[in-house]
DNA sequence: TTTTCAATATGAGACGTTGCGTATTGACAA
DNA sequence: TTGTCAATACGCAACGTCTCATATTGAAAA
């Protein structure tokens, strides 16, 4: 039962190879042979703790990036969007996109991984964002309809272009697509 | 100079065993190898027509479902999107689903191809709905700011769903799509 | 208290497999 | 004569597994 316990230091140099090679390099060339040359970790010790290259970047992912995402909470729905999808949007601009895109190729190629993606990682901020929308239609600032829904309004646009077109991902693309979804959300004009 | 003609009979078994491969058996496992064997093709004349396996299924895709999407033009916006948007998800639901994933696993991979898929297949694709929108813009129908970023509120969610869940993109999804754009491009309620 | 022991981790290295993309060969069609 | 065809082999990269000798730990025995 007792055995030598895990090195904490080797956990912290895999992580923090896995981030350091994919902002470098991109996601085309992380390999976990790679990152065990790059850490001076052997490859097996990587293996010992992560059964396959997606559960390593999604814990990467978790450790180096998501905790520092905002929850806000302002009072408007408008503000709550827009503080959530600037900062969002600019952890895109860096290794988090690129361990995003990561995550989507593993997701593409392994339904059951894909579903711990979701429920791990995608499920969590749709419910910061659902939060949000439950609580402005509390305020009445909109018609509660379908929160869920908006959520694709939301994440839809960003995913697609962390697929194809990560620099769009700027402010103003944060800012107008607050915009969009507000104006969604209240329902056509002709009331 | 002439040489030996290709046989038509090769780039047909190609096209249609990566089209049935992936529709049996997801993208999961479709590799050139794989294909070949399948299709009784050598392997060196696939690589004679095509250099990697994403122009492989580029070309697959163009061939099998590209050219059954409509291009509507009902007179109302909502309409023309409904006809566009239930026509695509349908295509979604079967192997156009599953080669446009492998299509995002190869664009992901190799930024030179996801620059050859934006150009020869999302922009056309993009450029339909942008054309509605204009029409919609010069028939008083909404104001006409920014077609570009509402097709993304058009694709966006699209992609989104064909990374993480397929069978979302039904019917009902693509009717409260065109609802949603709809109320979006129409701008904000207190006019 | 000291020793022993089972359990686990470690780095090093090798292994078989898969798929990639390239090259060679000889037959064959224009 | 040129380019396609099938067949086959090749080198490469990365995967994931395995064995080995060594190191580290807690618990049990002397």
């Amino acid at each position: 039962m007792p055995g030598r316990p895990r090195d904490p230091a080797l956990d912290a140099a895999i992580l923090r190879a896995t981030f350091e090679f994919v902002e470098e390099e991109g996601y085309r060339r992380l390999s976990i042979e790679g990152i065990a040359a790059r850490s001076g970790v052997h490859k097996q010790a990587i293996y010992r703790r992560y059964r396959s290259k997606g559960e390593l970047v999604l814990a990467a992912l978790g450790r180096f990036a998501a905790e520092r995402l905002p929850t806000p909470d302002t009072g408007s729905l408008r503000d709550d969007l827009v503080t959530l999808l600037t900062a969002t949007f600019a952890a895109q601009r860096g290794a988090s996109g690129q361990l995003n895109r990561a995550l989507a190729v593993e997701a593409l190629q392994d339904e059951r991984f894909a579903a711990r993606l979701w429920t791990e990682l995608i499920e969590p901020r749709r419910a910061v964002v659902r939060a949000m929308i439950d609580r402005a239609a509390e305020r009445g600032e909109i018609t509660g309809a379908n929160p869920d829904f908006f959520v694709d309004l939301v994440y839809g646009p960003m995913w697609y272009r962390l697929l194809f077109d990560i620099p769009a991902l700027d402010d103003s693309y944060a800012a107008r697509l607050a915009d969009t979804v507000l104006a969604a959300a209240r329902g056509p004009r002709t009331a």
